[in-house]
DNA sequence: AAACAAAACTAACGATTGTTAGTTAGATAT
DNA sequence: ATATCTAACTAACAATCGTTAGTTTTGTTT
């Protein structure tokens, strides 16, 4: 199988994407990080799409699954929070190049790939937000508007990404602590 | 003088960049939106790279400008941190189409240009970190690790253009005051 | 009415883009 | 040894890119 070859692809287009954004690389860039001519990519895989498709299809896969087993859970809804915020931190750093493409550049997905992924980050979406909504019924969260809340999490989480380089020696669980912390009891 | 047509082209550019990223739009792009033809838009501006140049340099201006008064004002540094997330709030309303171009096109940037706004970027931070760590060391904020707080804040206020449309009928002033209770007093 | 300047136009340039066709080198299997 | 298959290569394509040169239209000033 070519498989590993491909792979090989897409993690070098990962890093370049990353850098400078999937429409800023070429594919005789991607080829000349491979050692290669960019002819010969097409060995592997079937275009420039089908890089970015994979590349993203990859990691978005991920947060579903995990996200779908923490809203089945049997735990309170502030524990669930808990839950997703580590996820979030765990595949930041597991897949802390793909990431970027991700959050970046899945715009310039096409066709069933585009519709896959917002339909994927829509659910990701509401199943988070039934969540902070259970939490506010049962008290366990303060009535301010969900919209509110989602998105003040979401957003930290979704660029971690971006200075989770310069975090440095900083541990991964004191991390997690950290943030669960801020995020949920906030600065003071 | 050109100015008003000149600025015309910027505020069309930065909707189409908003849309599609810097590099997915071409100046027959920005030409066909303006009813013009592209060897036109040369009478107005000096190329492309001056279109994104002014277009980030304008809404990146005005947060280093009201960010330097924040920080030179004489109050306590939680009143400073809510101060930043209103204006930060009030910028990403009145330049919601700039926002999304300084956030993701800076990179695009080049010369002087890249070099001016990666260095109001580092000030704008630096500034906000002092005034945490005085909040930190003033017993006003948790001792946590300023860089986690910084960035869990600042990341929110950076994409908060990503929603803001979705907010729909939400009030501005609503919109404060949730956003600084969520960021400050967290969500239990 | 004549002169002038501003701002539009047409046409074209060299460079770069993603991709295809056809060919060749190297490894594996018969 | 021969045939087969994989994965590299060279060369070239049509399309599009940002930009320039030269020209014409438009509107204002004298």
């Amino acid at each position: 199988m070519n498989s590993t070859r491909k792979q090989e692809i897409i993690n070098i287009a990962s890093r370049l994407f990353k850098e400078r954004g999937y429409n800023a690389v070429s594919m005789r860039d991607i080829a000349q990080a491979m050692d290669m001519k960019a002819a010969s990519l097409y060995n592997h895989i079937s275009g420039k799409q089908e890089i970015l498709a994979t590349l993203i299809l990859e990691v978005a896969e991920e947060f579903t699954e995990k996200m779908n087993s923490i809203a089945s859970e049997t735990s309170t809804p502030l524990q669930k929070i808990k839950k997703v915020i580590e996820v979030h931190i765990d595949i930041t750093v597991n897949f802390s190049e793909h990431i970027a493409t991700l959050n970046n550049d899945w715009i310039h997905l096409e066709g069933v790939s585009l519709k896959r992924v917002v339909k994927m980050r829509e659910d990701y979406e509401d199943n988070f937000r039934n969540i902070i909504k259970q939490g506010i019924s049962e008290k366990q969260i303060k009535p301010q508007h969900p919209e509110v809340i989602l998105f003040s999490i979401l957003s930290t989480l979704r660029t971690l990404y971006l200075w989770n380089e310069k975090r440095g020696k900083m541990d991964v669980n004191v991390l997690k602590k950290d943030m669960v912390s801020v995020l949920i009891n906030g600065i003071v």
